[in-house]
DNA sequence: CACCTAGCTA
DNA sequence: ACGTAGCTAGGTGC
């Protein structure tokens, strides 16, 4: 009987842990049940599965919150707040999923999980068989002795301490004997049972330590002298409380013998069906697999064995063992359009594992490397390749036969969470941490070969179970015909940059911050002191103390100081200080984008973005250092900062191209709103036409602020306006807004019905869609609180709309990369602004190129409507605008 | 260092 | 509370 070994968890503790260590926005079914807590539980069992591998196991749950302990002292975890709302009946779900996995559980009214635990642990002991007990909850120490090891989740849902009689002593200089003794002279917030004032863990140990036990320390209490002394003795009745409470029952009568604890082998369909409802596909596949091959010492993270190369022998390792499928990790520098590379590894499918730091490659071996990275006919996996590829090319090398990018999967599946790292994905996707720096930008630990070759591991089996996932997910043409070969496009785009005219800019710097700091003496000068324009606190100071101006809207930290309050506060006061502000903060803005430009000129006269194709919910890209997607355009100042974004030498012009009201479009497209196609139809201004509709009138007889309204109506209904945000808009009343929005479903029924089905349709299947299947999961759509959940509304409205609209310019992009590749032309893509594009265009390829563009990009995608282009020819971004 | 406020883009 | 999606700068307080 001594190799039998029994699982003890509990239950409700474990599921509290894991609600709050796994954020439950990432969590939760089609249908918007949140899962956190059931997954994290989930996750930590079969963990211990395979690495307990037990013969006898149970889950423990509480029963109610009236226990023989709220009897014997009502205060009991009387402070315990309700559970939120999102983890309400994930305990249920639990049970359901041991209920499939033919595992008991036990709950016993009037005592604590800890009890039935104590108990049945005890019984173990008693019966020579050695127990592990998963808890989160400390007062479990206790039980500890050689044969029963207490395994406490430190962080997350993976990370235990195995605390056995050692790592009690080691940790509180006590034996578990001890350890409610000292809870109980320690105290515990969050049972809500007071300690000792002045008292924290120090003196608690230093009294056991001395006196071996509360017994003991009671039988001195006169020789404590000082302060201490007194406070102890003043509270002695509560910690005597204290310990009784703490003490755990180990003679609950649980009708169940340990033999009824015996684990069964599992029957999989169950198990199917309630992984099925929960959607836990990764946590399934872990389950079957750690079955599978039952080796209980599975250790996650051992270190990497990497194969031994000498000199001269790459070429032979690569043909022997890479030949499809490898992961490839790299760990370098990069940004900025270019890179180095420090050290690669390769994974390779038949387990051998490679690294090399390529200073200290010879000439042949370099060159096997090479010639392998850029032959397409080997298939690799890479996570995040954008960066690696940019040092790659930097130093003339190429990457081909890129199958697939972990970053981009993760992103397709999920695009929620912001920029996939791989370290993340370990743990989301294999359980297991990658216990390494985790963008592989010069990590850590250096750039050691062990470093970059767990990276090469990890990409591997990472992709292995995305895979799966992106496939589940009907996600698989969008990330191997759109994201994966755009990741390329992105690269070149990066490489090149923009030129910039560095004196024009140096020149607008010091324009703008004259004109900034005669503003701000101009304020000074009104107020009467010198203050800190750029603080809102001390403009709040100055406006709504010293000069007593009405107060504005109210924000955190007191009340707002926006441009759109601060002109309104102008209009009805006309103090000129108000002015002052407002001119100051228009210039000194302009002074702050050139002065954060000019400094990311590189040395080529160019500047060169990063574009991020893994951090927006809705698909679009995004662009860092800078951001060359918020370059000013509406004012006549700002626009002089896009004139210094010139065509470079060799070059003839710049030429960009946008969609026109490709949002629109979109929504013609997607509602099928006769009306609203008949309209683009009919060519002539939209606003014009459907405000002539919308108002009963003549095209002709249309004037500015009819348009004007239907224009902010419209765009306003991709974004989920509702009638009070239109009032505000466009200054009129919320009664009146209300008619305009009548006004204009009676005449685009379609789009009405449209908006309602997104909605009622995302609710139901837990996701919008774009045209090119890009899925957003909102588990909000369900919740309880409205806020959150008409929130999560206007995010389904508009997912689909702006997500398409990134879909239809990411296949241009290829479209036009490819037509300028395929047609030799010398001219390039540089930017992308959402729906614009800006192209370089070199000598005699302007008409070619123009045509080019113009047709890859209204060539994009097949909608109701036709996809309008226009297009802007200049020497700088300015004069080639619209 | 994290958060807030502000302001720029599509 | 009241229209989506982003990025960056400066101030503030831990």
């Amino acid at each position: 009987m001594s190799a039998d070994r029994l699982l003890l968890l509990d239950g409700h503790s474990l599921a509290y842990r894991a609600f709050y260590a796994l954020p439950v926005e990432n969590f939760a079914t089609a249908g918007g049940q949140p899962t956190n807590a059931v997954y994290g539980f989930t996750s930590m069992l079969i963990n211990a599965l395979r690495d307990v591998d037990p013969t006898h196991i149970a889950v423990a749950f509480d029963i109610s919150r009236t226990t023989f302990r709220t009897q014997a002292y009502p205060e009991y975890k009387a402070t315990r707040s309700a559970s939120p709302p999102e983890f309400k009946g994930q305990v249920d779900l639990i049970r359901d999923v041991l209920t499939a996995m033919g595992i008991r559980w036990i709950e016993y009214d009037g005592y604590e999980a800890d009890d039935i635990i104590a108990t049945l642990a005890t019984r173990a002991q008693d019966a020579g068989m050695s127990t592990s007990i998963i808890t989160g909850d400390r007062d479990a120490f206790q039980l500890v002795t050689d044969a029963i090891t207490v395994l406490y989740p430190k962080k997350g849902v993976s990370d235990l301490a195995r605390m056995t009689p050692e790592a009690v002593h080691d940790k509180y200089g006590l034996t578990p004997r001890q350890y409610p003794d000292f809870a109980a002279l320690r105290g515990d917030p969050s049972d809500n049972l007071p300690g000792i004032p002045g008292v924290g863990e120090k003196t608690a140990t230093r009294w056991l330590q001395q006196f071996e036990s509360l017994s003991g320390l009671v039988e001195h209490v006169d020789e404590i002298g000082g302060k201490l002394g007194d406070s102890l003795r003043t509270a002695l009745p509560q910690v005597l409380v204290n310990r009784q409470l703490t003490e755990l029952v180990r003679d609950v009568p649980i009708d169940l013998t340990l033999e009824d604890l015996h684990r069964e082998p599992i029957n999989s369909e169950p198990v199917h069906e309630v992984f099925d409802a929960l959607q836990f596909r990764v946590l399934r596949d872990r389950l079957f697999e750690s079955l599978g091959t039952a080796s209980p010492a599975a250790a996650p993270s051992e270190p990497t064995e990497i194969d031994d190369i000498d000199a001269g022998d790459w070429q032979a390792w690569l043909t022997e063992h890479a030949l499809e499928d490898a992961g490839v990790a790299f760990i370098g520098s990069w940004g900025g359009g270019t890179g180095q590379i420090v050290t690669i590894g390769i994974a390779s499918p038949d387990g051998s594992v490679a690294a090399a730091t390529l200073a200290g490659l010879g000439a042949a071996d370099s060159s096997a490397l090479r010639s392998w990275l850029a032959d397409t006919d080997h298939a690799k996996v890479v996570h995040d390749a954008k960066g690696p590829l940019l040092a790659l090319w930097a130093q003339g090398w190429e990457l081909g036969g890129l199958r697939d990018d972990t970053a981009l999967a993760a992103y397709v599946v999920q695009p929620g969470q912001r920029s996939p790292a791989l370290d993340d994905l370990c743990q989301r996707y294999l359980g297991r941490a990658l216990d390494a720096d985790d963008d592989g930008q010069l990590a850590l630990d250096g750039p050691g070969d062990e470093a970059v070759a767990r990276r090469a591991v990890a990409v591997r089996e990472v992709d292995a179970v995305l895979s799966a996932e992106v496939a589940q997910r009907g996600a698989g043409q969008l990330l191997g015909d759109v994201e994966l070969p755009l990741q390329y496009v992105l690269a070149a785009m990066e490489r090149v940059g923009i030129a910039v005219d560095t004196v024009a800019l140096a020149r607008l710097s010091e324009e703008f911050g004259e004109a900034a700091r005669s503003a701000e003496s101009q304020a000074h000068r009104i107020v009467g002191r010198s203050f800190n324009l750029g603080s809102p606190k001390q403009l709040q100071e100055v406006l709504f103390g010293e000069r007593g101006l009405p107060k504005t809207k109210r924000i955190k930290t007191g009340y707002t100081t926006d441009a759109e309050a601060l002109e309104s506060l102008f209009a009805r006061t006309q103090d000129p200080v108000l002015e002052s502000i407002l001119e100051w903060r228009d210039w000194s803005r302009l002074r702050q984008t050139v002065d954060g430009l000019l400094p990311l000129v590189a040395p080529d006269g160019r500047v060169h973005t990063t574009f991020q194709q893994t951090t927006t919910a809705t698909g679009r890209l995004s662009s860092t250092d800078p951001n060359l997607q918020n370059i000013p355009i509406r004012a006549e100042a700002g626009r002089r900062i896009r004139g210094c974004f010139v065509v470079g030498e060799g070059f003839e012009t710049l030429l960009t191209a946008d969609y026109s009201q490709i949002e629109m479009r979109i929504m013609a497209h997607l509602s099928e709103d006769a009306g609203l196609i008949a309209a683009f139809a009919a060519g002539e201004d939209l606003h014009t036409t459907v405000a002539s509709r919308v108002f009963g009138v003549a095209p002709g007889d249309v004037d500015t602020e009819m348009r004007r309204r239907i224009k902010a109506m419209s765009y306003g209904l991709a974004y989920g306006l509702s009638a009070f945000g239109l009032s505000q808009q466009l200054g009129i009343e919320p009664d009146e807004a209300r008619v305009l929005m009548d006004d204009y479903f009676a005449r685009f029924g379609g789009i009405r019905d449209y908006l309602q089905g997104v909605v009622t349709d995302a609710r139901e299947r837990g996701f919008t869609e774009t045209i090119m299947g890009r899925r957003r999961y909102l588990p909000d759509l369900t919740s309880d609180n409205r806020q959150r959940r008409e929130m999560a509304e206007r995010m389904a409205l508009n997912a689909p709309i702006q997500g398409s609209a990134a879909d239809i310019i990411k296949v241009a992009m290829l479209r036009v990369a490819q037509a300028l590749s395929a047609g030799g032309f010398g001219s390039r893509l540089l930017l992308q602004v959402h729906d614009e594009l800006v192209v370089e265009v070199a000598p005699g390829e302007l008409e070619a190129v123009s045509h080019l563009l113009a047709s890859g990009m209204s060539g994009a995608a097949q909608l109701r409507v036709p996809l309008d282009i226009s297009l802007g020819v200049g020497p700088t971004w300015e004069a080639a605008g619209h």
